[in-house]
DNA sequence: GAGATATTAGCACGACCGTTCGTGCAGTTT
DNA sequence: AAACTGCACGAACGGTCGTGCTAATATCTC
């Protein structure tokens, strides 16, 4: 089942998926999913505009396909990294601030991928909105479950709702991604910065928690 | 100076030009500005493309017009109506309750014209741009004034940050817009009506005053 | 080697895009 | 009544879009 392929000419085609990719998520971070065109990635990449569209077989796939794309490297350049971090008041804020550092360090040329995609699909009825729907509920609960164990560690006050706490971390790093992406500006990452904190020592067990410095 | 034009043939342009952007926004604010076409407006509204096209002379000059006009409607909607309410804590919740209104009304179909919009554009230099930055920096005014009028009325606490409470305000709004269109959810209305209380009496003067009820 | 198979290229299609042009028509001015 | 102004129209322009075909080209199996 599943046996890892060694057929060279499947190889070539993933690689050129992959590359294909790249360039899509690219363009969409900063133009959204309706800008990607077949001729144009075909043209940037020095391949025949049929040769892409094989790769898919349709533009929904291809848009299908950057969201898959874009949610791996999202969580690797993200959740990933924070499984390092104990459990607890710390990782939870290690996983904001790692979505901060994301963000900032623009792994998407256009800021944050699913903030420009999810804006332009999110009225938009359709297999697109709901795989976007399905990236948002994910880190939601990546959020929520941080805090959860946070709170069974015994470092976030019992009586804390976790979703309202988790809503108001998302919305502050939203909203910091957004303003600096529009302003070209450094501020919105520090209020962010600040206001995280804020949030979490209002719901800590201990406010002095070192985690919180 | 600019005597209100009674000429019958300009009247007749302007009435056009008001139905066409009265189209645009809405067509805008679900599939954003690049979806807006200049043969579709013309179809969906029985007119020409080249006589739509004369009205505003270029492609984005009929953006920049519907950004304009957007910004109308959400000043009537939402900033307007609080003026009634006296200065203070209650105004600067008002605001905030005003704009969930908005959004939940769709007074736009879908959803905050300008969250929908400005993330289409945030990463992309030019005239709408730069619009939608002046946008903006006025909404961000408008709620930092409220909040000041707020503290020189003696409910805010002097040590308040003004730039970071009406940042974290905003953020919770736009992220209650974001989640409940996407997932078609009254819920994140809800707790956003929450968070805003939570984060106006963690600044008030007075953490039982009224105007958080 | 030959033959099967999967990826890519070339080309053509119909549809729509923003834009330009010349024209007609309604309203204003003289 | 004649001359002028401003809006809307229809037709056409060169482009780009997504999507089908059919061939050519690698790579695998035998």
């Amino acid at each position: 089942m599943a046996a890892p392929t060694t057929d060279g000419r499947v190889l070539r085609g993933e690689e050129t998926r992959r590359a294909v990719l790249h360039r899509a998520v690219g363009i969409a971070s900063v133009e959204g999913l309706d800008a990607l065109s077949i001729g144009r990635l075909a043209t940037d990449l020095g391949l025949s505009k049929s040769g892409v569209f094989a790769g898919f077989g349709s533009k929904e796939e291809l848009q299908l396909a950057t969201v898959r794309a874009a949610r791996r490297i999202f969580a690797d350049a993200v959740v990933t990294p924070v499984t390092d971090t104990p459990p607890g008041l710390a990782r939870a804020r290690a996983l904001c601030e790692s979505w901060l550092a994301y963000s900032r360090a623009r792994v998407f040329p256009g800021g944050c991928f699913f903030y420009e995609v999810t804006a332009e699909f999110d009225a938009r009825p359709g297999a697109v909105r709901d795989a976007l729907a399905g990236c948002a509920r994910e880190w939601h609960d990546t959020v929520v479950e941080a805090l959860a164990q946070a709170r069974t560690a015994g470092t976030l006050r019992p009586g804390t709702d976790l979703d309202d706490l988790a809503f108001a971390l998302i919305a502050v790093l939203e909203a910091a991604n957004s303003q600096a992406v529009l302003h070209e500006d450094d501020v919105p990452y520090q209020r962010a910065d600040r206001l995280l904190r804020h949030l979490l020592r209002a719901a800590a067990t201990d406010p002095a928690d070192p985690a919180l410095a």
